[in-house]
DNA sequence: CGGGATCCTGCACGATACTG
DNA sequence: CAGTATCGTGCAGGATCCCG
């Protein structure tokens, strides 16, 4: 049932070494902003200024650059409506549901340790 | 079955906020090094050296930096042998395991997305 | 409202050398 | 062998202003 990182190189010798693609992708989704901004997202479509405040802490710059770079990756769509005043609309893509789907459980493992590793290492 | 995030605010409505030690723990897990780390060691246990050339491209300074965030996180053990020259390994915790119990199938995903991802980013 | 452009700063991270 | 110590630096990320 396991998988581990040597089942994983037994697939692709080069797989998460320097350079791959695994890095990659690791480095923009587990960036310091990636998974909260996909993790608020996986709630449903967003416009803009929501997302903003629904990321708590997150400067326009980085929200608009982590959320370039997600589009990039064809884990979230982006849909403009021809309006004024603008309205920018944000969903995960089809990918990025399916991403998700491994993360949450991830994350709803965090919410439930964090308190005793962060105690612990005080 | 699937969470969301408005469930994990249902238990908690600061999870995931600013200051909110799920941050601490995400950036610690999360960073560039932890996960890399960490998917090493769940291969077993392993000595530092060993460690080194497994975690590819990773320096001293940042492996034994983040051998210690993780072991005061309680992630990872660390087990010294009074020996000369001196031997030591490194294994995960009980809660180490448990955490890459659901780190691992993410990790699947990104290493057969990884490619696809990334060639749509080029 | 939803960004882009610009400037600035810290610290995450790398390289190198040294040690018990 | 398994680290620490020291020194540099690039770039992630914050603050601010502006624009369609």
């Amino acid at each position: 049932m396991s998988v581990s990182l040597a089942d994983l190189r037994g697939r692709d010798p080069q797989i998460f070494t320097d350079g791959c693609p695994t890095r990659t992708v690791l480095d923009h989704v587990m960036g310091k902003w990636g998974i909260l901004v996909l993790l608020a997202l996986s709630d449903g479509t967003q416009r803009w200024g929501v997302l903003r405040r629904n990321v708590a802490g997150i400067s326009e710059k980085m929200l608009a650059s982590t959320l370039k770079t997600l589009e990039a990756d064809g884990l979230v769509r982006r849909t403009a409506y021809p309006e004024v005043p603008p309205r920018v609309e944000y969903a995960l893509s089809p990918l990025g549901r399916d991403l998700m789907q491994r993360v949450l459980p991830l994350m709803e493992w965090v919410a439930d340790h964090a308190a005793d590793i962060v105690d612990r290492s005080a």
